[in-house]
Parts: C-alpha cells; sequence; structure tokens
DNA sequence: GCGTAAATGATAATCATTCTCAAAAGGAGG
DNA sequence: CCTCCTTTTGAGAATGATTATCATTTACGC
C-alpha cells in the first residue's frame, strides 16, 4: 500500500522525480517539473513530502546553495562538486572518503558519527569556457 | 589604515570575535556577543561585515545548520563535526583530506576547483550523554 | 573647518520554508 | 452504497533569516 496506491500519485510523483534527475533539485524545481503534469499540485505539498522523504532516508539533503536547499535522489555516499557561478551540483562518482578518516572522525569527535560529506566547490566546465 | 582605526572599530570587533571563538558563530551569535560591549552596534552591520570578510577570504562559511549560516575564522581546511542534536560544530583537527582525492576532483570536475570541505554529522558526545 | 566617501542604524523588504486549517480523498467496515 | 475516520492536500498566512534602503554619522585627506 505503498505503492501505486491513487492516495499517494502526488507522493510517488515527487519521489520519483528527485530519483531520475541528476540536478539535485531544489524544491521550487521539483514543483515547477511536476506542475505541468500534475496542474493541481502545491509547493507546500513539494516541501511536505520532501522533508517526509528525508527524515525516512529515502533521499538526502545536500544543504543550501545560495540559501534554497538542495536534494539528491541517490542516497548511496558520493562526492560532489558545486559551482560557485552556476550552482550546479555535479557528481564526482568512483570517489570515496577513505574508511581510515571516517574511522579517525569518530574516533576524535567521541559521538555517534552517522555520515559524512564531502564537497569540492570551484567553477564548473560550462561556466569556466563560456567567459574568462 | 587597515587595523586600529577608529574608523573600523566594529569592523574590527567583528572579525576579532569570529576568530577568538571555536564555536562556528552564526550572524546572531555574534551580534549578541558583542552588544554588551558595543550597544550601538546593529545587527545590520554584522551581516556586512561577515558577508565582507567573507568575500574577502577573511572567514570562511560553513553552509547552513539548521537554516542559518555558521562561519568560520579559521581559514585553513580541516574537518568538521556537526552535531543534528545540538547544532553545534565541533573541529577535527589533525584530519586532512587527501591530495590524491582533491587531484581527483580536480580531474572529473574539468573545471577550476577552488577548495574542499569535508563534514560528518550525527550526535555529539555531550548529547549522547544527556539523555539516551 | 570642509568636502567626499565609506560605514552605520533602523527598519522595511525579500524570499525560502513552515504552519494552519478547512476541504478532499481513500480505506475499512457495515 | 453509505458513514466514520485518518491521511493528504491546497491555498494562503506566518515565520524567520538575510538583504536592501536611505538618511545619518563618521573619519580621513586637503
Amino acid at each position: 500500500m505503498e505503492q501505486g496506491s491513487k492516495h499517494f500519485r502526488k507522493r510517488d510523483a515527487i519521489l520519483t522525480c528527485v530519483r531520475e534527475t541528476k540536478v539535485h533539485p531544489s524544491a521550487d524545481w521539483v514543483f515547477a517539473q511536476l506542475k505541468p503534469e500534475i496542474p493541481d499540485i502545491s509547493l507546500a505539498t513539494v516541501y511536505r513530502n520532501l522533508s517526509l522523504f528525508k527524515q525516512q532516508g529515502l533521499i538526502a539533503s545536500l544543504g543550501t546553495v545560495s540559501g534554497v536547499e538542495r536534494f539528491d535522489g541517490n542516497v548511496d555516499p558520493h562526492v560532489h562538486f558545486i559551482c560557485n557561478r552556476c550552482d550546479a551540483i555535479i557528481d564526482l562518482p568512483q570517489m570515496a572518503v577513505p574508511q581510515a578518516l571516517s574511522s579517525q572522525a569518530a574516533a576524535q569527535a567521541g559521538g555517534q558519527v552517522d555520515a559524512c560529506q564531502l564537497t569540492f566547490t570551484g567553477v564548473c566546465c560550462r561556466c569556466c569556457s563560456q567567459n574568462q
């Protein structure tokens, strides 16, 4: 009763939308994507369900970029690159935080380490080539 | 003319405040710290100067935690731990992102890599021992 | 002292996000 | 098919951090 039920039409659409894109979308982006397809969807519903998914671990939050929160449908740990010009978030696959670092962090923190996030920032190749 | 001048009394106080603490403060925290000492300081001035310092590279932004931006007076690259319960940000010194990872990131990103940030999240030792 | 440019205080404006609450939808059971 | 009950939703108001505005103050160079 968690799939396909009419009761969760919009919910499923939101989750699918986040999972099927690689842009690491904001709530607003998801809303804009779904609006044509589901005209009677509300922005509040998108926000509501995104935070629900986040809490359930179905999606991940990457923090805020230029003041807006960005999400990732891929919850497997991986590294990101964020462009300071166009705010694009790009996956850097095949890179991982060494296990040794995580262990070290747990030891130093003295508490409970749940997750880690490695992010590089700079200017993406597209912005680099556009001007200057 | 950049130091000690009466013209920059408040500016200097803000920078010093961020540099002398280890709490990785928010604008509001800095304001609360300085208010007793400098009663006629305005919150807008704190925001203004913090973003100026950030832009000049005098301080670093650690992104937002629970919706508020946090700063770091220590711009040397180092690793952080963020507590999901109390929002504390704690330095994990003597840890560094391996150079190999940074090189790999630069190669994969195809653009210009300026910085990287490694953050662990979880529950800090204080919150861990308080309850549960 | 004077003029100019920078910095500031107070407050309004902005904008992403969350809250509120009434309405709609769906399931369970009769 | 009908009713009760729970969950989800839409619309818009409320919130709260941050930024913009603008008149005022401040300080430096002359």
